[in-house]
DNA sequence: AGCACGCCGACT
DNA sequence: GTCGGCGTGCTC
């Protein structure tokens, strides 16, 4: 496309002017100008000349938003910078990139990718500080309030009333309204000096830790070998490391981190959020001390500045952090780590809807020399596997547990034969034997609720009424004090003790809740001691940690909580594992809940036995058959992913195909149908030959906060063919009828949703 | 952010 | 008058 205008970002870090200016494209560059790219252009009163960047093409001046300025009003934009490019250059093509497949605005995108602005860079870096002893500094201030200098004569009385304190530069301007003119002429007067802060804060370690050297096993050394053979030839590929718990994965990660640094390069490590441990911390200060930086969303805005900050100045060679880490400006990135790939956390729940996996294989071709991927898991994502297979990205697999212990030993308790055989109670006969048998040997048990989608809900027992949200579709969960809540949207309402529909006293919380399980516990087995771990009891800070702590220190017999308790955590006395729903994750409405229930199971399997004793599962299910279940109790990821990856294929499910979700959001719920039909219609018409369309239709929770929500699903072997059908989506939209239709529609994209609608 | 413009008191 | 400092608002 050739472009007549074009959108320019001057400065995105500055909240003022983190906007698109509209400037004229010259003819020579009107057909090589692209979103993303770094451009020179005259800016404000003085004409200086600055970097911008492209976020957005007009080809003539009826594609122009409507409140574009007057044509003699636009400058020329003067060329393409393509030496010298600002480091965040590389971060922006990736915006543009993520903008083109994921659909959002070229500034959602930036946002996105450059996170922090400098304003918070202010408020940490830059104090101010008396240059002079108080009594010099009280002389000055005299001659200042002769001369009538307000400004600074206001400053200088604040400071005076601590002479020996540091004042941070944001407050004072802001409070006492002093421009920064003001205390730059302070500062060359020599009256003040502004400190520009370079301590950073490292938030979770203090002290170096020993280095302890590690030998690799054979498998390991191997593995390092050929990626950093590959490495080393400029082949910056992906690999997938396939490795059951406990096969040394880390390791293989610190050396091959090593090796790369040794080059000059920089690594990201890609971690889950809840997945950041002590341990695994500490592994990687033991190796990097001072050069390894980590982020958690526990940091401030301005502490990740900092993060980023040290990593563009080369002060840093390692980040360890959840997907934004993905984002920092390391001067020669070489390799991404991204260690149990398969998690679902990877993917931003916010437009533009990326997945950070993608991104990383985008942002390595971005880069200069490119970067080396390395995927780790031991239930790798049915994506990855198939792209493995397919030669796409190389497959290394670690079979043997170095922590000792062998696999643990499954039986599969059919709940449906325990109602059958009269039992009743939580848990089928073999759990009950294996948790007896267990508190006698005075080992440690752990009780796994898969309670994914199930809430405590209230309702009437004598006629099945249910409380709901009025704003949304979905029932209210009982509270602590009386209180229902919608998860939703916050609406709050008292429970009744009476049946608003049928006038009964039956009404109660359906508790499907560890809390209950907790209870049962404690009627059957009253000598256990028993701790529960779920979202009500780690709400407080560092509770989490305590938790675990405790029960590793043996202050409990059995542990019992939701998905936390099953991700990454070695306890050596733990014998029996009870999973006591298995196929509750199996319910939701989206293709890959086969997938997360196999993850899950395996995972939780994997708890048990992590010691020199032999560990014994339960898993509890209702649908002993399913493929998911019966691959995870033999703890066979093949026999999985071939039952799966068939479904897929036959479904044109991804990685089978690509698939887009659309989603409308309307308030009108007969305007939302018919719009969401018009738009298919569109798209049919338009490019959607081969295309598989799926609704519109409502979603599984139709309506939020008086919001309804249709989701429309397109699938094509080609996510570019998918692209180019949300493109014209985007297109009409900006069209006449698609502005109109905009205020009373919203329309969010999702390439290859994790999660179902 | 950086720059110019307009305002205001002080000094020639 | 006009010089120098200060506050405000704009930048395609």
């Amino acid at each position: 496309m050739s472009a007549a205008y074009a959108g320019i970002i001057i400065n995105i870090s500055h909240e003022k002017v983190d906007r698109a200016f509209t400037y004229k494209v010259p003819e020579r560059l009107s057909n090589i100008l692209r979103p993303g790219v770094c451009v020179r252009v005259p800016f404000g009163r003085g004409n200086n000349i600055r970097f911008g960047y492209c976020v957005a093409l007009y080809a003539s001046r009826e594609d122009l938003p409507k409140d574009a300025v007057a044509e003699d009003k636009m400058k020329e934009i003067l060329g393409i910078e393509q030496e010298n490019l600002p480091a965040e250059a590389v971060m922006v093509q990736l915006a543009a990139w993520m903008k083109h497949t994921y659909g959002a605005t070229m500034i959602q995108a930036l946002k996105t990718v450059l996170p922090v602005s400098k304003k918070e860079k202010g408020q940490v870096k830059k104090t101010l500080r008396l240059n002079m002893n108080e009594e010099e500094a009280r002389v000055y201030l005299l001659a200042c309030e002769r001369k009538n200098f307000k400004a600074k004569a206001r400053l200088l009385t604040e400071m005076l009333r601590y002479p020996e304190g540091t004042f941070p530069y944001e407050l004072m301007t802001k409070k006492l309204s002093v421009s920064a003119q003001t205390v730059n002429s302070l500062r060359n007067a020599g009256v003040i000096s502004v400190l520009t802060d370079t301590v950073y804060r490292n938030p979770t370690f203090g002290k170096a830790a020993e280095k302890k050297n590690v030998t690799l096993s054979v498998e390991q050394r191997h593995i390092v070998d050929k990626v950093m053979q590959d490495f080393t030839e400029g082949k910056r590929g992906v690999s997938l490391l396939h490795g059951i718990t406990g096969s040394g994965k880390t390791e293989v990660y610190i050396e091959i981190i090593k090796e790369v640094v040794q080059r000059g390069c920089q690594a990201i490590v890609l971690i889950p959020e809840i997945a950041l441990t002590y341990q695994t911390l500490m592994r990687f200060y033991e190796h990097f001390n001072e050069r390894v930086s980590v982020m958690n969303s526990s940091l401030s805005k301005g502490e990740r500045f900092d993060q980023f900050e040290r990593a563009r100045k080369g002060e840093i060679d390692v980040i360890i952090g959840p997907r934004s880490a993905l984002f920092t400006p390391f001067p020669k990135l070489g390799l991404i780590i991204i260690d149990e790939e398969h998690e679902s956390s990877y993917k931003s729940e916010t437009t533009p809807k990326y997945h950070a996996r993608e991104a990383a294989k985008a942002l390595s071709k971005i880069v200069p020399g490119g970067a080396s991927i390395v995927l780790g898991s031991a239930t790798p994502s049915v994506d990855s596997y198939a792209r493995a297979l397919a030669g796409e990205y190389a497959l290394y697999t670690l079979t043997t547990r170095l922590t000792g212990g062998s696999l643990a030993e499954v039986t599969i308790a059919d709940l449906r034969e325990e109602l059958r055989a009269g039992n009743r109670s939580i848990f089928s006969r073999a759990l009950y034997e294996k948790l007896t048998q267990c508190l006698e040997r005075k080992e440690q048990a752990m009780l796994f609720l898969n309670r994914r989608g199930i809430a405590g809900f209230v309702s009437c027992r004598a006629c099945g009424y249910v409380f709901e949200c009025p704003h949304c579709d979905v029932a209210l969960s009982a509270h602590a004090g009386n209180r229902l809540l919608c998860h939703y949207c916050g609406y709050e309402a008292r429970a009744t003790r009476e049946c608003p529909s049928c006038k009964s006293k039956y009404v109660s919380a359906f508790r499907a809740g560890t809390e209950q399980v907790e209870k049962e516990v404690l009627k059957i087995f009253p000598k256990a001691r028993v701790l529960r771990m779920d979202a009500d009891t780690t709400r407080t800070k560092g509770s989490y940690e305590e938790i675990l702590t405790a029960f590793k220190e043996g202050e409990a017999d059995i542990l019992v909580g939701t998905q936390m308790i099953v991700k990454g955590h070695d306890f050596p006395n733990v014998t029996v594992m009870g999973i006591l729903a298995a196929d509750m994750s199996l319910y939701a409405a989206d293709y890959m809940a086969a997938e997360r229930t196999f993850e899950l199971l395996t995972q939780a399997a994997g708890r048990a036995g992590r010691g020199t004793r032999k560990g014994e599962v339960v898993i509890q299910t209702y649908r002993p058959d399913h493929y998911s279940i019966q691959a995870a109790a033999a703890q066979d990821y093949l026999q999985f992913y071939q039952e799966e990856i068939a479904y897929r294929t036959a479904l044109l499910y991804p990685p089978g195909a690509h698939m887009l979700a659309v989603q409308f959001l309307t308030r009108n719920e007969a305007y939302g149908v018919e719009a969401a039909n018009k738009f298919r219609a569109l798209l049919e018409r338009s490019d959607g030959d081969n295309c598989v369309f799926i609704g519109p239709a409502l979603a599984s929770i139709g309506r939020i906060n008086d919001v309804y929500r249709y989701v429309l699903y397109i699938k094509h072997k080609d996510a570019e063919c998918l692209i180019r059908l949300k493109d014209v989506l985007e297109a009409h939209l900006e069209t006449p009828a698609g502005e109109a239709a905009k205020r009373r529609i919203q329309v969010q994209f999702d390439l290859d949703p994790v999660r179902g609608y």
